[in-house]
Parts: structure tokens; C-alpha cells; sequence
DNA sequence: CGGACCATTGATAATTGTCAAAATTCGTGG
DNA sequence: CCACGAATTTTGACAATTATCAATGGTCCG
């Protein structure tokens, strides 16, 4: 890491080699861009978007992880994103002037890269393939809904409980012999709103996978996988 | 309707007008867009696209109803979509050379205009608005879906009718007084399917409504709505 | 070490799914 | 236009799953 480097040019370059979207611009386009970013930082717990409010910029994440979520009246919360670094919202309201649809709080602390609106849309206009790779990276992120629909549509709750195993193993896990130790980002209500189930199922089911000998629970957020073969054969029954 | 008109040109024209995407073209510009276009049509219940088929075309649909739905492996359908004149897709495989995450049948007769892939791309990189327009387009889907998830997760079966029954009126609804009669474009079992719950709960959910007076309903696929209102009540809580 | 927060477990209730049968609707052909 | 058969929908009885409520136990961090 050279985060050490502390000139501004230097600690925007790096977040914006964390951002595929901007992946196709050479330096000198970069540069540009790089005079245009804001830098935030956000402790975690806090919220870094409310539903409902006028967005203005578009939000990249250069560090950390946060969640995204709707509130129903009754208090009850449906997660819908887990975001972490590279990852950007706000795209949504990029041409009217519309409000955010959900919620997003940090996980852990968050460092963040924001443009401006206007700002974005002029680079898009400027350089049509950061278009290209944005419909590229939409389409990823609506397939990755299109599944979770599916998945809280029809499948049962150990179908889903496998699936975001395999999730937050590929994006979180890290790989040692056969076992596979995954940091989990979210506690295990933060689990439940993501797959819309209750806490106390998840708890159960958690439990039972254990006694199964399917996961080892290390502590509250880091769980032991020594075969990931039968948690696929759980998820896809 | 000048659907009479049987020359090329107008056809197609007719079909670039109903999609936004081209919206923001000019005569011009259509004309050549025009020529690269092709027509298809499906006859109801014919499947348009197979989930996992490669996809080399953008499907624009120029008349009738088609729904998008996955399938598990135990044969459960959890339907995506309904779309109808001026929706696409496709454009989510548009730059790998990716299969199709879902299906989409005709629910009624339907037209098409397709275009490859590479010809879509072309059109993009030529003109940048009709990039922009996709990623708003998307942008909406993608709030769309965001909505269905937190539905189907958090809230229960009585808020789900009531906001599928807010969704049909808007799209297929027909205002007479303070009644609003829909012509449902799914069947129960769709409905239900669209929902994530059973064909059986869905027709119990329209009986118990039948009976409070919420609805009346005249046919399998045309509902009377007295007050929109109630409906609203009872999709909020 | 203590207190706040988070997670687990048990008992029970509520909701919805499943299976089976009856009723209705739809479309076709006479 | 009516009648018939097929398809769809409705209804009932029951089972299964999960939510809810309440209490206990564990973990993390100052």
C-alpha cells in the first residue's frame, strides 16, 4: 500500500484505479477528473445517504463498506446493497433531478470519492466510454437483483443462507487449504434484512449448520467454511 | 392508429417512436437506425428468449406483452418483469458475450425490432444520448427492482396485492369516474409468481378483497377498482 | 471488570404453502 | 349462439415454515 503518500494527486489516483469505471482513461484524462473529486470520510455507524434526500453527486467508495437499504413505515429494513470499495451510487438521479430511493450507512469506517452531478454528466458526455463501462456496470448490478428477487421470491431459507455464504465468500473470504475463513460484513440482524428473514431464523439456522458441522462460528463476524462444496449443494439444493 | 400504412419505413418508424431510448434523435439520425433494424413477431405464449441462450441482439418490443422470469431448478418461476411497447432487453449482455440471465415469454401477440449487438454499440459510441438515455432507463428499472425486493422481503401479501394492483392500474388501467377497471396482463398463478407466493393465497387475498367490496371482479383478467384510494391503504399499511 | 450490545434458544402463534376437489371461465367447433 | 371440454380458478382442510415474544447467554470495548 503507499497509502503513506499523501499528495492529493497521488490519493485521488488511487481512488480512481479502485473505480472500473474509470478503468479506460489514460493519465492524462485522469487528470482532469482528479481536480473535479472530493474527498469525504465517514465514521462507521454513520449515515452517508438518506432515503429521500435531493441528490446532488455521485458517490464512489475508495475504502471501507457500507450498506444500502429502504425503511418500510413500520421500522422494518431491507438491505439491498452491500457496497465496498470501487463500488458508486447515485448514478440513479444522474438526469433529473430526483431523490435517493434507499438508505446508505457505513459498515466499517468509509472513505469516499464524490463528483458532482453536473460534473458526471459532462464526463460522460465527454468520454463515451465511461458510459459504456457504467451500462456495463448496471447490468451487473441489476442481474445481482434480478437473482436476489428470485432467491427471496422462491427459494427457501436455507437456499438463501447458502447463497449469501457463497457471496460473502467470494468477496469477503479468504482461502486457506480447504477451509475458507470469511470476515462477514453485516451482524446477523444486518443478515436477516438482507435475505428478509427474521434475526432469530437466522440465528437458528446458523446453529443447525454448525451442529451439521457445515460452518464453524470463529466469533460474532468470522465463520469457518471447511467445505464450500456443501454449502453450493445448500444453495442450489 | 396508421398501422395501415404498410411500407417499411413507417412501420419501423413507428416502432423507433415508441422507444425512449431514440427519443432524442432526429429525422436524420432515425433514418439510418431504420435500416439496421429487424422485425419479428411471437404469437402468444412463445417463448422469445431461453434463460442461457448466448444473447446477440437487443430486443426493443414495438407491440403486445411478453413477462421475464427465472426458474429454479425444482421448477418455481419468480417473474421479473412485465414488459410492454418502448421496453428492451438485452442490454445488460451488450458488451461480454454473456448468456441471458432470464427468460421472456409473450403473454399476449407480439412485435419486435431487434438490433446486434454490435450495431447497438455502434449507435451508443455515435451518439452519446442515446447512452445517456439507457442509463436512465436503467437507473429506473434498477428502482424498480430495488422497490419488488424490499416487497417481497419485508412486507406482507396484503401490501403486496395492493401495490401489484397500484402497478397494473397505472400501466394497464382505465379511469371511468372514481372506478378504475384493469385489464390484468398476468394470470393468478402470474400474479402470483410476480409476488413470490402461491397461486392459491393470491386467489384467496382477491376473494377476501371481493368480499370488503375493494374490488369486483368481472372477468380472470379484467378487475373493477371502486377506490383506488383503499387500495393505496391497504399496499401502505 | 462492567455494562451495553448482540446473539441464541425456547415456546407459541400466525401466516402461508400444499394437496385435493369442486366450481368457474374460456375458447373452439358445431 | 350455444355447448362442450380443457384450462384456470376457487375453496377447504391440513401441514410446514417462519415470525414473534420473552428470557438467557455471550461478546466486545472502554
Amino acid at each position: 500500500m503507499t497509502e503513506n503518500c499523501s499528495c492529493t494527486n497521488c490519493k485521488d489516483q488511487l481512488c480512481m484505479h479502485k473505480v472500473p469505471i474509470f478503468s479506460s482513461l489514460d493519465r492524462e484524462q485522469l487528470d482532469k477528473i482528479i481536480e473535479l473529486i472530493q474527498r469525504r470520510s465517514y465514521e462507521k455507524g454513520e449515515t452517508i445517504l438518506f432515503e429521500g434526500d435531493l441528490m446532488d453527486s455521485v458517490t464512489i467508495i475508495s475504502g471501507g463498506s457500507a450498506k444500502a437499504y429502504k425503511n418500510t413505515s413500520n421500522g422494518r429494513e431491507q438491505i439491498l446493497y452491500v457496497f465496498s470499495e470501487g463500488d458508486f451510487f447515485g448514478e440513479q438521479n444522474l438526469f433529473g433531478d430526483e431523490t435517493a430511493t434507499y438508505s446508505v450507512e457505513a459498515l466499517e469506517d468509509v472513505k469516499t470519492c464524490n463528483l458532482s452531478r453536473k460534473q458526471f454528466q459532462q464526463l460522460i458526455y465527454s468520454f463515451p466510454h465511461i458510459a459504456v463501462k457504467i451500462i456495463d456496470e448496471l447490468g451487473e448490478r441489476m442481474t445481482r437483483l434480478e437473482n436476489a428477487l428470485q432467491s427471496i421470491g422462491v427459494r427457501n431459507v436455507d437456499n438463501r443462507i447458502g447463497s449469501i455464504l457463497i457471496e460473502f465468500a467470494r468477496k469477503y473470504g479468504i482461502r486457506d487449504g480447504s477451509n475458507t475463513i470469511i470476515h462477514l460484513p453485516l451482524s446477523r440482524e444486518g443478515i436477516a434484512n438482507y435475505l428478509g428473514v427474521a434475526r432469530e431464523t437466522v440465528s437458528r439456522k446458523f446453529s443447525q449448520m454448525e451442529n451439521e458441522g457445515l460452518i464453524l462460528s470463529i466469533s460474532n463476524k468470522e465463520i469457518l467454511i471447511p467445505d464450500m462444496g456443501k454449502i453450493e449443494d445448500i444453495a442450489f439444493n
